[in-house]
DNA sequence: TTAAACTTTCAAATATTATTGAAAATATAT
DNA sequence: ATATATTTTCAATAATATTTGAAAGTTTAA
């Protein structure tokens, strides 16, 4: 397989990845691409090797400028931006975690914390059934989340060396 | 709140993760709805406390028999069937984990695995960045996916017990 | 058998999400 | 200031995913 061949598929690879994972299929693209370039690329080059529009590809940058997966750059006496990936992989994971963390799970811990709060009788079957399976989810979310706390919080030689010797 | 708003918005919250977690919302919302019914519910009774189609309901709820996350029950002298949701949270946890490993991860793993053993030369940015991106995300990925066996092989007990204090 | 009860299928309709492209906004050099 | 390069916005459009509903299929009882 070629080089040319090979990136092609790794940033199909890496979309449809995304695409599964609640980043959108373009915005793990242009990372992909971004991770596998030596150098920074402009807007103009993103938009010519990944055959997108000049708006997507604006929007798709800025969002993962926002997400901490890439960086701009400015070049003394040039005029455009130029953008890079953050390659540490360890870096990356966390950073999705963080976001995603941040976006959907911390919304729903709120609301299964009030909805585990309500009071009833718990000899009606309806409402202890109720009671028991939104304290028990409220419970799996906040380990969920307590878990992804720690590996934030962790260091990557932490992180891989220990905790997965221990899960081995 | 009363029980009744209670449970919408359990369903209603628990349905926008799914769809935030590439499950789709019905199908987390029958989840839900299941979860929090102390009996088995007949395709007829979902379809009308969610307001969705029989074609849906029906689809919707083999998915969820695919996942392993509800059961069939059927009664006798009676003709319909009735479905019930496992309450274990554990075990729902693993359940998906487990689908989306084989779904998603595994046939990334596997391309992931062929591009990052193409060989070229190291003094060549391009196939150097190349490669070292793409084992890099394979090694990710192997890790991920090596926490995941670790934990769907664990039991809950050892697992929530032991794993979370380590973490702590 | 036949018929009623129930389940499954899937093409068409609807809803959701992503993308385009051209105009507006902004920044920089002269 | 003005022209030019570059970035940003966003309504319109396209692509994708989900849902419907009615017809076809299946099972069971008599």
């Amino acid at each position: 397989m070629q080089l040319a061949e090979a990136k092609l598929k790794f940033i199909e690879t890496w979309g449809k990845l995304g695409s599964e994972w609640g980043i959108n299929r373009t915005m793990a693209q242009v990372h992909a691409l971004l991770l596998i370039t030596p150098d920074a690329l402009t807007t103009e080059e993103v938009m010519e090797q990944l055959k997108i529009s000049r708006g997507n590809a604006n929007m798709t940058l800025r969002d993962l400028i926002n997400w901490g997966l890439i960086e701009k750059q400015h070049r003394a006496g040039e005029r455009k931006e130029y953008f890079y990936a953050q390659k540490d992989t360890w870096e990356i994971a966390r950073r999705v975690a963080e976001e995603r963390k941040k976006r959907e799970l911390d919304p729903v811990l709120k609301v299964l914390g009030e909805l585990s709060a309500i009071e009833g009788d718990m000899k009606d079957p309806a409402f202890k059934t109720f009671k028991t399976s939104v304290t028990d989810m409220h419970k799996l979310t906040k380990n969920i989340n307590r878990t992804l706390d720690t590996m934030l919080k962790a260091e990557e030689n932490w992180f891989w060396g220990s905790i997965f010797k221990i899960f081995k």
